[in-house]
DNA sequence: TATCGGGGCTTAAACGGTTAAGGCACTAAG
DNA sequence: CTTAGTGCCTTAACCGTTTAAGCCCCGATA
């Protein structure tokens, strides 16, 4: 049998409400008693049991970190790691538990989801990776619980937190207009993802800014294959195609290996540049530059706000959208087009 | 305020009792009753309180999952997530939680760990990646939970499973040696890990059986920059290497690229050979040869094991090593040397 | 001296379930 | 007509905490 306050209580010769209060609020019990109990709660390696604790509290100090993705892309894309990082620091550091509940491992997700919330299991669940239209954010939304979300949002009272995508993909294709480049291609994410519409969005703009034709594009879904696709299609439609804006690194890579199969040298014949920066970017026999998005500090931040709320209980906080800048990381795969390099 | 036992039980006319028994244990009670707390049940939207279940049953339905690992690795390499599909995926069909505990994420790990155990937060603990005298092991012991390790583990009275790495490794070797290599290299994956050092042995056992020399090695650390710098010194130490092989696909990934930045083409001159069968090795421009270990499927048979094991509560089961057998899938990235191919 | 105030502890009632034990009504057996 | 047995439901204790309310004692005040 564990070791429970009532057997701290009878060590330290007091009540289990003293113990309780010291251990809670212990300024309501003199300094003596205190430091007896102290000593008896050390002598026995007491801890209190989270469950009867969380029954009388109204909470279990679990967070749930929820990732309804349908598709596979979350475990081949290193964004899901990266974001867990984030989230586990603040997680841990506020003395809270993480509680892991993935789609893709699931027959029946959204039964699961809401028996968790129901039985309450947690006190308040992140949101990732959200596809558009998805009911899960209904859901949640039902079970009266404190909830973030990481990514686009577009519901007014809800809590989000994201980076600027539409900003970012401009910047991208920014930075290779500047470069000289007239003809640039580009490869989409999973349009499902409000994430891949937007930065299709950006790179669209700046083109269109320019008076720059933004309609070499092929629709792929954020794997490195369809990148690999992708690059195939550009290419070969032969409209001279200098430069390759994607919409992430995954799919920058897969352009990448299939440029040099068709024997384009990169930066040299095709300029590429990427979205996320993940550290696979770097580790590229040539450095992708690419738009960098802090994906651990994005989770770092929904943490924050969260449990913020959590604290806080009955005061409301206003909603709030959090947008996060996104950064232009130059490195080895851009380079101004051969023909402006030549003059 | 939320729907509780007596809610359903005032509705169903009943006492509380009775509503527990329909939804525990129902054929003690008459079928008409039974029928009336269900239509109350469903009426209300009832579930039970997980903490006050828990109390009274002394059990939480959580499972934690423990990665202590140090390094970054965990993070890189996609081992990770495939291990979490295969785990959720029984974990959620069992009506299990999984509360994921992340060493990097902590400033204080052991005592996270320690504090999650003893307020008794969760049935059972599946470990993964322990390094080798990881204290995390006896800390888990001490708690007095059962507990499944994933991994290699010399513990005679745990429960583990793992792989057989010596055993896949010797088979990746065996197979450059019937190509007709004679000077085979290797890159190491972390050494401070069990899994690398059984690789390795592996390699080693087959070169020594055929009197070729296995000292052509790298000492890497499982990241692709470690296998270009892998490449880079078997290369060029010049003793006519025709093949590599590497204790992950993500280093194959790394001497891939730096071969091919050398000069050497795959297979034509370099033969390469991974492990892991990551689905990044298929999309690869040059597909990777490699043994296959059924990363979800270890997830999955531990989790199987633990809960078994929950289920059983105090009947003991006999503490099993299991060891899953890898498979060599041939794909692109190898062929016969030069001077054999020229016969 | 009686009253009051307050510090410092304890008592006991929650929290929301489970489950052993008991009670009640009815039928079958002696 | 009692007794025993059985099916079905309720009562109440319990799980391990927290916390409002109460009690006791002591010193200060009137």
């Amino acid at each position: 049998m564990r070791i429970t306050i009532s057997d701290v209580a009878a060590l330290a010769k007091v009540s289990t409400a003293t113990v309780s209060y010291v251990l809670n609020d212990s300024n309501r019990v003199s300094k003596k008693t205190r430091e007896r109990v102290l000593w008896a709660v050390e002598e026995l390696g007491y801890q209190p049991n989270a469950l009867a604790q969380g029954l009388v509290k109204d909470q279990t100090r679990n967070i749930a970190l929820v990732i309804p993705d349908t598709a596979e892309s979350v475990f081949s894309d290193p964004f899901f790691p990266e974001l867990l990082k984030g989230i586990g620091t603040l997680v841990a550091r506020e003395g809270y538990f993480l509680l892991l509940s993935l789609m893709s491992a699931a027959e029946d997700f959204s039964s699961i989801l809401s028996t968790m919330i129901s039985q309450r299991r947690v006190d308040g669940v992140i949101l990732a990776s959200t596809p558009r239209d998805s009911e899960v954010v209904t859901q949640v939304r039902h079970g009266k619980l404190p909830f973030t979300i990481i990514g686009p949002c577009f519901l007014s009272d809800v809590h989000s937190i994201d980076i600027d995508n539409e900003e970012g993909a401009y910047r991208a294709a920014k930075h290779l207009i500047e470069l000289g480049h007239r003809q640039i291609g580009y490869v989409t994410g999973d349009m499902r993802f409000d994430y891949a519409v937007q930065r299709y969005r950006g790179f669209q703009r700046a083109l269109e800014q320019e008076g720059l034709s933004s309609s070499h594009v092929y629709m792929g879904d954020a794997t490195p294959l369809s990148g690999q696709r992708g690059a195939k299609y550009l290419i070969e439609s032969d409209q001279g195609i200098t430069a390759i804006a994607c919409a992430s690194d995954m799919v920058a890579y897969g352009v990448m290996t299939t440029a040099r199969d068709l024997g384009y040298r990169v930066p040299a014949d095709l300029s590429v540049i990427g979205f996320d920066d993940i550290s696979l970017a770097q580790q590229s026999e040539v450095k992708l530059t690419t738009i960098r998005q802090p994906i651990s500090r994005l989770g770092y931040l929904a943490s924050e706000n969260l449990i913020a709320r959590l604290k806080q209980r009955n005061k409301k906080i206003e909603p709030t959208r959090q947008i996060i800048e996104t950064e232009l990381v130059v490195r080895d795969s851009t380079a101004p087009p051969s023909n402006v390099r030549g003059d």
